[in-house]
DNA sequence: ATAGTCACCTGAGCGC
DNA sequence: TGCGCTCAGGTGACTA
């Protein structure tokens, strides 16, 4: 049961909403759309994104709040379930009746671990695009949760250059690119997600080792295949890396 | 409709 | 030691 929540900074990637209809309401259940956490009341849900650095952790009601600790929901038991996130990339928004009418979740592509994702959702998705394939893999309309580093990652151990064109490339090539893509992600979840620089997991730990990935920021380091020199360069606005030598296709 | 760019924000890393 | 600059990420908004 949500008791009462205290927002100290509204200012996230979009202003904080909790309506007051929430308070005293019954958590129905806690799910997941693409990379937004779903939790779901009789009157609506909440809809809560981390951004790129957010974390939420469940806190003592009395634990002094830190930097960058924007809103507490209190909680019935007299925990607290508290968002942290220093860059403001992450929302709470709320979605009243059904949460797949939001704006934020009604556009969104397949879930790239279930069932209906495969090299055929990318091929058909292609069809006479002239954008990167690597751009058409991070397009949330099509398949969601394929941020920049996985991207090309995913790229790399389906052996396709980033920049080619969506459309030019085969269904074989998309059947092991769809492939490729669930065991970077499946992968990276079981490690606990990707740390870089600051970014840690929510116990405050680093996730899948830097050191672990193939090609993202590994400019002018050698490919752990072959050898070849890895490159690097910028698809929408993204830095983006591949081994000119095990990526031909 | 599609493709490309920009914006948001903070902290790390760098050169000086 | 401290300052200022650049960069990174997810993804919606905006411009051609």
């Amino acid at each position: 049961m949500l008791s009462g929540w205290q927002v100290r900074n509204p200012k996230l990637r979009w202003p904080v909403e909790i309506p007051e209809a929430l308070r005293g309401q019954t958590v129905l259940s806690v799910g997941r759309r693409a990379k937004y956490l779903l939790i779901e009341f009789p009157p609506g849900t909440l809809i809560i994104h981390l951004g790129m650095s957010g974390s939420l952790r469940v806190v003592g009601a009395d634990d002094p709040h830190r930097k960058h600790d924007h809103v507490d929901l209190l909680l019935e038991s007299g925990k607290v379930l508290r968002l942290n996130d220093p860059r403001r990339f992450g929302c709470v928004v709320y979605q009243p009746g059904e949460a797949d009418a939001h704006r934020l979740l009604h556009s969104l592509g397949v879930e790239p671990l279930g069932n209906e994702f495969s090299g055929q959702t990318l091929k058909q998705a292609a069809k006479g695009r002239r954008v990167a394939v690597k751009n058409l893999l991070m397009d949330g309309r099509i398949v969601v949760g394929v941020g920049n580093i996985y991207a090309s990652e995913a790229l790399f151990l389906a052996g396709i250059r980033p920049a080619i064109a969506a459309g030019r490339i085969s269904l074989r090539a998309y059947e092991d690119l769809a492939q490729a893509v669930r065991e970077v992600l499946a992968y990276a979840v079981q490690r606990g997600g990707t740390t870089l620089r600051d970014f840690l997991n929510p116990d405050g730990q680093p996730g899948y080792f830097a050191q672990e990935l193939y090609v993202y920021g590994r400019s002018g380091e050698p490919c752990r295949k072959c050898g070849t020199t890895i490159k690097s360069i910028v698809l929408g606005g993204r830095s983006t890396f591949y081994c000119p030598t095990c990526q031909k296709a």
